[in-house]
DNA sequence: AACTATTTATAAGA
DNA sequence: TTCTTATAAATAGTT
């Protein structure tokens, strides 16, 4: 909004959009105050940086007590929030999820009993044993989703870093005319900590 | 903002302050879109006026979506609350099993709701994994052992079954003085079905 | 972090 | 409400 029109779409240069950030944030947190003062209105502001950090601002009360406020209001006003609502359409899914709940259970005792009874029939094991498989791979998939956030995490560090470490070189050249080191600009192996948590599934 | 600064508390004319409502709402919104948009934040604003009207906005996702986000992000952040002090020698031990119980707990509801909700951390994820290794190997050990038995069993019977047959034989042989069969002396392969079963560990 | 040149938001008036 | 306009605020680019 000054010294030249601003384009409405992400800011690429790193540095740049982390500045903006700032300033702007500290803007929006500004106005919601001021809303609220002047209007005798109640407002909440939620902000999660492209980083996941969270900052927030609630000019009455806590953000809990306006997240119920929220719920309540919204949920009359909108047509049905699906929350929780188990269609009793079919009995038989029921049966069958409690029998499965019942495999698990006898599954839990057998296996803090470590194994020892042998109450579970061999059928009751190869089910209890498919679910397993099948709740293991969901747990990975999960894993490696946040795995993956991770390494966005890092790699948004890393184009920081290297976008800094370009600023200091060239006001370092400038300032003294010595270039006796060089920017990095090369890609780096992440370590191998990652690696391996990778490998591993 | 305009001709004439505004000074900073509640605006008592009700229709000056309507129109301010409206205006800088608008404000606001439009504002937290930008933040939004230029540095690649996810941005929340919920708004109550004096008249308890509700006006909101999310940048990304659905302000469920956003409020389970921020549940999770400043859960890390605020202290929790102590619950109980038994004061007992094995207290630790107890306070491990509760933990394991309550992970588990946890991966029941994370199975059965599909691992739709993202409730559980990297953390509990990983112990949740190790568990449910630890209880597949149990299981399959089991399996392991009925199967050796059904095998033994398989084999006595085989052992008694060849046995009979001499003994038939025998008889037949010495009574009538007739050869034109010969008892059954070499090994058989078992099902192809109880191998498989045995070759999936 | 500060400093401005500009853009943007908006208070008051119509 | 909406438009206009003078002016206050916010902020992009720079130091």
């Amino acid at each position: 909004m000054a010294r030249g029109k601003v384009q409405l779409k992400r800011i690429e240069n790193p540095v740049h959009r982390q500045v903006t950030f700032c300033k702007r944030r500290a803007g929006l947190l500004k106005k919601a105050k001021e809303l609220s003062v002047l209007c005798d209105a109640e407002v909440g502001v939620v902000i999660f940086s492209s980083h996941g950090k969270l900052y927030e601002l609630t000019t009455k009360g806590t953000m809990q007590g306006l997240i119920e406020r929220y719920m309540k209001s919204s949920r009359g006003a909108q047509p049905d929030a699906p929350i929780e609502t188990p269609p009793l359409d079919a009995k038989e899914e029921i049966n069958m999820l409690k029998q499965e709940i019942e495999i698990l259970q006898k599954g839990l005792r057998y296996m803090f009993g470590g194994g020892a009874a042998g109450t579970m029939t061999l059928d009751e094991l190869v089910v209890l044993e498919k679910h397993l498989e099948i709740w293991i791979c969901n747990i990975r998939s999960t894993k490696i989703n946040f795995m993956c956030q991770e390494i966005q995490l890092l790699r948004n560090k890393e184009e920081m870093l290297k976008a800094a470490n370009k600023y200091l070189y060239d006001k370092v050249e400038e300032n003294t005319g010595m270039a006796d080191f060089a920017p990095i600009t090369t890609n780096f192996s992440y370590p191998l900590t990652i690696q391996n948590e990778i490998f591993q599934f």
